[in-house]
DNA sequence: AATTAAATTAAGAATTATTACTGATTTTGA
DNA sequence: TCAAAATCAGTAATAATTCTTAATTTAATT
């Protein structure tokens, strides 16, 4: 009974095929070499229904632009604020969350642990 | 040898005498009752200094707004998707932070631990 | 296979948040 | 006090994202 789109697939696609963690624009450029005719509007939807059907994530570091991850196991984000790199870090969060929704008496359905800083190339 | 200025003085203090961690355009409105002349984007100027200088933090929840919090003592926050609401969590990533510097050789110079999910009040 | 209803699309206009520019004013430091 | 530097208000510009609409595609039903 799930919905199929070409388009959606595409956009899945190619943010699965990456672990760059790029911007809205990027996957436009890049869905675009396999359907030239879809819109940019096309993919900020489709990332939007994605990200809210949990099956990529979005990524906010504060750089003025969403970043999306179509990996969806538990791990953290380290931003280069000198090259503007993301990079994977091994930290799952799913304990401290237990944790802190405990404490705190809230619902926590996600979790996002950003850190930023230098990069090794960049030091 | 600081600069001064009447106006990053009136938004670090309209900033620091809220706990609801909001928007320019809020402390844009709020900022207006002392100076009703200040414009939007001198508040957007001095919220980008004071947030370079590290005497206040921009937040970003990925709802379109950056947010700022005038409290920059170690903790984290919780985004309520619901009704959009932002709580403190103490919750201090120092330690965290240290960790994974050593374990992924990364300079890490501050971190974001947001939670988001249901408040108690939305439940 | 034909038919209809629902979902999705492309294209571009509109909106919103944020930044950049400009000439005038204020602050600093000698 | 006075010149240089910083900052301002106002406005224009930019950039990211959402919305609108008519057309097309997909799904469900015959």
């Amino acid at each position: 009974m799930k919905n199929f789109s070409r388009q959606r697939e595409a956009v899945k696609k190619v943010l699965c095929s990456t672990k760059t963690h790029p911007t809205a624009a990027w996957i436009y450029e890049n869905v675009r070499k396999e359907l030239p005719n879809i819109s940019l509007g096309t993919v900020y939807r489709n990332l939007n229904v994605l990200s809210e059907e949990r099956s990529i994530k979005k990524l906010s570091f504060g750089d003025g632009n969403e970043h999306f991850d179509g990996d969806i196991s538990p791990h953290s984000h380290f931003y280069c604020e000198c090259c503007g790199k993301i990079y994977d870090i091994a930290f799952d969060a799913t304990e401290l969350c237990k944790e802190i929704a405990d404490s705190a008496k809230v619902n926590i359905t996600s979790a996002a642990c950003n850190f930023s800083g230098k990069c090794s190339q960049c030091q």
